[in-house]
DNA sequence: TCAGAGTACATGAGAGTTCAACTAAAATGA
DNA sequence: TCATTTTAGTTGAACTCTCATGTACTCTGA
């Protein structure tokens, strides 16, 4: 039998789908103005911009970015055309490719987080008390260990 | 000055990401194989089939599916296509268009539920407390009620 | 009553994502 | 050692989304 969602469970299903799509446009409508890009590809050169040497293994940085594999490739690819990723075939692994942040990347990346982390605070943590932070942060991370397998 | 978050606040934000994506993968995933939609068309069908006479001016179902009306637009021709949706001429205003949920549409609505919402429980309810759901939904309905305008 | 402004929706191009191949290089193990 | 399997990554096609633009209709006020 299927358990339907009760009234309250269907509204905060509701609000919750629409409060992550409102974020994730906010996100992205900064990014793309500010910078050129979506949030995706934000995601993968802070994540390079974290890793020893600024350079990451193409699978590793997929699991850091929260991407897949292909997405990832195929936004490797137009990050290495705009000049700000660079790819390097891994010496210790023939079937490994490595992506380098170039300093480009990183000046790119440096000049736009600021306004980046303005919207995720307008967006997000200044709408909620530090309470709801708290219990929000315990929410998400149960949500993660539980999914992520 | 910016205010960049600081670690707990990094945590929390990355978390609320991971956690948002991973919900939207399974929920597409899940759509995508038993009904082959995206779960934006799926809102969209459920939009319209609470509507009086299931059907609903393609504004307002934009703005009830939280759809753009361009993406509202393809996607109805889409699923017009797939004889799930019809659009009629609006009698009241020579502009307006007027989504109709045919009859397959309802049936494939109702054969797709169960799946949908059990993959909702289980990618959420199921993992929180009865106290986080509660949380969730008053930090969501405070996202929604300020990005929302 | 009619010109101008605003609204409703569609459409096409460009960009990103997914999925299913596909290539190439390890690892496995008999 | 060699065939098989597994892993890393890329690629192309199909699809969705966004953004800008276009078309048609309605509303406004002089």
């Amino acid at each position: 039998m299927t358990r339907w969602l009760d009234p309250d469970e269907q509204q905060t299903w509701r609000d919750f789908l629409a409060a992550g799509q409102l974020i994730n446009e906010a996100l992205d409508r900064q990014l793309q103005r500010e910078a050129g890009m979506p949030h995706t590809y934000y995601m993968i050169l802070v994540a390079l911009s974290e890793a020893p040497g600024r350079s990451m293994r193409m699978s590793e940085l997929a699991a850091r970015a929260q991407s897949s594999q292909s997405r990832l490739s195929h936004a490797v690819a137009r990050l290495e055309e705009r000049g700000w990723v660079r790819r390097e075939r891994c010496p210790a692994d023939g079937r490994g490719n490595i992506a380098v942040l170039t300093d480009e990347g990183f000046a790119t990346l440096a000049a736009t987080a600021p306004g980046h982390v303005e919207e995720v605070r307008r967006s997000l943590f200044d709408v909620l008390t530090r309470e709801q932070v708290r219990e929000l942060g315990a929410i998400c991370s149960a949500v993660r260990d539980t999914l992520e397998r």
